[in-house]
DNA sequence: CCTATTTTGTTGACTAAGCAACACGGGAGT
DNA sequence: ACTCCCGTGTTGCTTAGTCAACAAAATAGG
């Protein structure tokens, strides 16, 4: 899974950025159903043909590579080692989807129809593909899907309950609440 | 003359804007000398077989190119109309020189050789240039050379003169004393 | 001085980005 | 119903940028 792709060819690692860059503007001005690919593909100084033929096949893709890097991102930058499981790095984890969550809710701007359970999905598949790995890596004889699965949706619900019903109590303490409940379904396969 | 280069194929414009960026900021931490096309290249992420196929024959052409591009930002967000003499518009331009001439040297690491005679025949020439389209437009049946080629030393000569004799004397001052002498020579034509 | 290491320009084959043009579909009017 | 407009994908051709490799010049240093 992770890290970031890289030696990717220059030219679409500069394409890519001024793409997401475009976007994440954008996305703080408009909701993301009134951004059209003509206004990404002109504020980024790409042609729009280039948009489709080498990078996404619609506006949707860009949600999704956008969630991903931003994601990918946060995570890096937090944990030491991203490919290992260690009680810390799942304490970072949990955050890590709450604040992201948060900062996505007041970084863009809302009242769009598909928007939230795009991000959903997106946020989820990286969770789960994380912890996969790091499942992996602790057993690699048991099926890792299972409890993979079931970590991702309970760390996605609890940052869904928390940044909803934020009223006294920090997120801290929130985070050291519930983490025990998740960390059991991991650490069975220590 | 002026305006900038426009309707240039968006790569170029790319490239270009990041060599340029990569430049300036190598300029503050090395002397001229010391930069190498290398550098450039790989501060700007820009494959070195692209600047010399597409841009520039070698890094002196480079430093024409920046002053040309600095300079003539300058000029543009300053005057109005920047293709007609007007008394205002000579006054900027002798200002813009003398402010120039500070700018880069407090920008750029010193002590080098070429550096400072390449600078000098840019700046001389851009400021030949800009005369000659406005007493091309006060005088069309008169050649415009020689009295360009007055002008434009000694706008230089008195911008030089100041840069380094700035004792007592403040810019506003020297340049209201000094325009009269640079305007006689070009409102003859008017 | 001579050698070893950069840096310089240049080459040709390959790939990404630009551009103009197209057919298509979904509104918004009138 | 009917256009008219606008955003969407897609296409073929052109051009800019990448990459690896090269010979030649410049620099360093022992």
């Amino acid at each position: 899974m992770l890290p970031m792709e890289e030696k990717l060819d220059p030219r679409v690692k500069r394409t890519r950025t001024l793409i997401l860059q475009s976007f994440s503007d954008l996305l703080a001005e408009k909701s993301f159903d009134a951004i059209t690919v003509q206004d990404v593909t002109e504020r980024a100084q790409i042609n729009r043909a280039t948009f489709y033929k080498k990078h996404f096949v619609d506006k949707y893709a860009l949600l999704d590579y956008w969630v991903q890097h931003l994601f990918r991102q946060e995570i890096e930058t937090r944990m030491l080692d991203v490919c290992h499981y260690t009680p810390d790095n799942l304490r970072i984890l949990l955050l890590t989807v709450c604040e992201f969550l948060s900062k996505v809710r007041t970084d863009c701007k809302q009242s769009q129809r598909q928007f939230e359970p795009l991000i959903e999905n997106q946020v989820k598949n990286q969770v789960y593909e994380l912890l996969k790995t790091w499942l992996g890596k602790m057993n690699p004889s048991v099926s890792t899907e299972i409890p993979a699965t079931v970590a991702a949706w309970a760390i996605y619900g609890l940052a869904s309950h928390y940044s909803h019903a934020k009223k006294g109590l920090t997120l801290k303490a929130f985070v050291e609440e519930a983490l025990p409940l998740v960390a059991v379904n991991l650490e069975q396969f220590a």
